[in-house]
DNA sequence: GTCTATAAACCGATAGAC
DNA sequence: GTCTATCGGTTTATAGAC
C-alpha cells in the first residue's frame, strides 16, 4: 500500500478559492471566467480543461455550503427541547457564516445563484426543513420573519468591518445573542 | 399663470420603475439596457436621449432611496431619548424597505451598487451618522452587530415570501419588533 | 424624441496544437 | 494540462436619419 495520497495543491482548488473571492466581491454575474483565469494565472481556456461550463464552477465553489447547510439542520433535529434545536441552528449557521464569509453571503444573496438553485429543489427543502424545526407546530410569524432576518442578517454581519473589531470568540458570542432574541419566545 | 404642471407619465419615469423591478429581479450586471428597453417598449438607443451611461441610469434609480435615509437619520435626531430614537430609525427604516422594497434590497446588497457608491462617500457618511446616533457615546459591540445584522436582515426580509402572508401593519409590527429586540440594551 | 445601423469590446464556449 | 486562435452572441455606447 502506498502512503495516503497528500492533498496536492492542485489547480482546481486553487481556481475554487480565486472564483469565490471574486464571486463575493463583485457577484458571480460579473466576475468573468477571463477575471478568474488572470486572477489564478493560467488562459480562459485552462478552466474548460477542469469544467464544461460556468454554471459547473458556481456549484463546485458553493458545494462545501450547500452540504454543510443541511447537516447542521440534521444535527439539530436530534435535540430534545426547542432552545437546544434553536442553539444547534444558530452555532451551526454562525460556524458557517464565519468560517466561510464570502461563500456564505454569495449563497443567499447572489441573484444568479437563486436564479441557479431555483432549479434544483434542495435549497429550497432545507429552508422548509429549518423553518419547520425551528418554528414547531405553532407557526408564529414573528419567529418567521426573525428567523429570515437571522439568514439575511448573518450573511450582511459576516461581511461587515464592524467585525474586524472583534476577536472570534466574541462574533460568535455576538451573532449566537442576536439569533437568540430574533427567535425568542415571549 | 399657466395651471401648475401635472405629473405627465413621462419617458423617463417609466424606465426607472422598469429599471428597478429588473434591477432587483436579476442584479444590476445582469440587467441589460437592452432588457430595460424591451420591458418599457423603446429601443436601447432610446436610453441614450435620456441617459448618458447605465451608472446614471443606475443612480437615478436609487436617488429617491439615498436621499430617503439620511433623512430619517435627521429625524430621529431630533429626539432626546434613545428609545425614541431607535424607535424613529427603525420605523423610518422599515418604512423605506416596505414602501420601496425592491429598492432597499439592491441599495443594501447588489456588489455593483456597492462599487458605484464606494466612489462617493454620502452612502458611508449616513451609515457612520446612523450607529452613532443609536450606539451612542457608548459603542456597545453588541449594539452595533445588531444594527447591521436588522439593515441586512431587513433587505432580506422585506422581499421574502413569508412576508406576503402578513397585512401591512403585522409587517411592520412584526420588523419593529426585531429591530428593538436586536438593539435592546440589557 | 425615437428610430436604424453600427462600432468596439467583452462574454461563454470550442477546436486543435503541443 | 495548458496553450493560441477563433466562433457566435451580447454588451455598452455612438452616429445620423426622421
Amino acid at each position: 500500500m502506498s502512503a495516503a495520497p497528500r492533498r496536492r495543491r492542485t489547480g482546481r482548488d486553487q481556481l475554487l478559492a480565486v472564483a469565490l473571492e471574486l464571486f463575493a466581491r463583485d457577484g458571480i454575474q460579473a466576475t468573468s471566467l477571463q477575471g478568474i483565469a488572470d486572477e489564478a494565472g493560467v488562459t480562459k481556456a485552462g478552466l474548460y480543461y477542469h469544467y464544461k461550463t460556468k454554471d459547473e464552477i458556481v456549484l463546485d465553489v458553493l458545494k462545501p455550503l450547500l452540504d454543510a447547510l443541511p447537516a447542521v439542520t440534521r444535527r439539530a433535529e436530534a435535540h430534545r427541547t426547542r432552545i437546544a434545536r434553536v442553539d444547534e441552528v444558530l452555532g451551526g449557521l454562525i460556524e458557517i457564516a464565519l468560517y466561510e464569509h464570502s461563500g456564505f453571503a454569495v449563497l443567499m444573496q447572489d441573484p444568479y445563484l437563486t436564479r441557479l438553485l431555483s432549479e434544483q429543489a434542495s435549497m429550497r427543502q432545507w429552508w422548509d426543513d429549518t423553518t419547520a424545526l425551528i418554528l414547531g407546530s405553532d407557526p408564529d410569524p414573528q419567529i418567521r420573519i426573525g428567523l429570515v432576518m437571522f439568514i439575511n442578517g448573518l450573511a450582511g454581519a459576516s461581511r461587515d468591518p464592524a467585525m474586524a473589531h472583534l476577536d472570534d470568540r466574541d462574533r460568535r458570542q455576538s451573532l449566537l445573542e442576536c439569533g437568540r432574541r430574533l427567535l425568542r419566545q415571549d
